[in-house]
DNA sequence: GCATCCTGGTTGAGAGTTCAATTGTTTGGC
DNA sequence: GCCAAACAATTGAACTCTCAACCAGGATGC
C-alpha cells in the first residue's frame, strides 16, 4: 500500500498546507460561535439556506443531502433536530412513494433571517476582510477547482 | 444584536464562499478515508506529527493543544485514545507539578511513518495537483493571513 | 404476477466533540 | 506561612457524526 517513492511536501508546500489546516479550523470555530447564539450549528444553517432558496422552500432529502455534501444518514439526523425545533417539516413526496420532502417553515425562515446577519458578518470578518478582493476571489476559484476535482458531478452524497 | 445594515455577499463573493465550504468538506472526507486504513483520524494524525517534530518527541499537553488548535478537553480525550493504542505515553512534567508531557512511542512513530505516505499522497491529489504551484502557494498565503487575523498570537486554545 | 434488484430514507450503536464542573498545583499578596 | 486567585489537565454528560443494517417502494425480467 505504501512505498518509498512518496513525494514529500517541500517546505513551501508544507507551510501552505499547514496554513490551510489551521485556517479552516479557526474559521470553523468562529462561525460556530457566531451561530450558536441562534441555536444553530453550521450544518443546520446550511440546510435552512438551501431550503430557503429552493422553489416552494422544499427539497427532497436526497437532493438536500447532495447540496450540502452530507451523507443521507447525517442529513436524516440533522433534519430530525431541525424538525424537533419546528424550523422544518417533512411530508411524503407525491411523485415517489419512497421519497420525503423537507420543507422550511415560517419559524425556520425567521430564524434563518436572524442568523444570516451574524453569519455573513462572521464570514466577512474572518475570510473576506483580511484579504483583498482579488485574493479572496482567487481563493474561491482555486477551491472550486479543488472541489470539482474531487466531485466533478457536483452531486456527491459523500 | 442584528440590524438591517449587514452587507450581504455579492454573487462573486457568494460563489467563492460556497466553494470554500464545499471544498473543505470534500477534502476532509478524502483525507479521512485515507487515514482510516491506518486506524487514525485526522486530528490524531496531526498530534503524532507534532510530537514527532518536537525535541525528544515530547510536548506538554497545553503546548500540543495550541499547536493543533484543539481545546484542552478535546486533546485529553484524543490522547487517551492514542495512549490506549500504545502510540503515545504520558509522564508528569518535571518542571511543573501540574503539567503532563505527552511522548510519542516507537510504535507511534512507526504508525506515523506508514500513515504519512497515504496522507501526503492524499494532500497532493486533492489540494496540490489540481492547482498550479503559484495558485497553491497563493492559497497558502491567503489562508495564513486569515489564520493570523483570527489568532494573531499563533497559540490559540480555541 | 411475482421474484429480484435497486434506490430513498431511517435507525441504532459506537466513536468523537463540546461544555461545564472538578481536581490538584503554582503564584502572588499580605 | 497562609489564603485566594489563576492555571494545567481531566472527567462526565449531552450531543453529533459515521457506519452498517434495515425497511419500505419502485423498476426490471420473465
Amino acid at each position: 500500500m505504501e512505498n518509498a517513492s512518496t513525494r514529500w511536501l517541500d517546505p513551501q508546500e508544507q507551510q501552505a498546507w499547514r496554513s490551510y489546516v489551521r485556517a479552516v479550523r479557526l474559521v470553523d470555530e468562529v462561525l460556530r460561535r457566531g451561530l450558536e447564539e441562534h441555536e444553530l450549528s453550521h450544518p443546520e444553517y446550511e440546510i435552512l439556506v438551501r431550503l430557503s432558496e429552493a422553489p416552494g422552500r422544499a427539497l427532497r432529502m436526497s437532493e438536500l443531502a447532495d447540496e450540502v455534501v452530507n451523507s443521507r444518514s447525517r442529513l436524516t439526523h440533522t433534519v430530525n433536530r431541525l424538525e424537533r425545533a419546528g424550523w422544518v417539516a417533512r411530508r411524503p413526496c407525491p411523485q415517489d412513494g419512497r421519497g420525503v420532502e423537507c420543507l422550511l417553515t415560517d419559524a425556520g425562515f425567521t430564524t434563518l433571517e436572524a442568523a444570516a446577519h451574524t453569519h455573513v458578518r462572521g464570514v466577512r470578518e474572518v475570510l473576506i476582510d483580511p484579504l483583498t478582493r482579488a485574493e479572496f476571489l482567487a481563493l474561491g476559484e482555486s477551491l472550486t477547482k479543488v472541489a470539482n476535482r474531487i466531485d466533478p458531478a457536483g452531486r456527491c452524497a459523500v
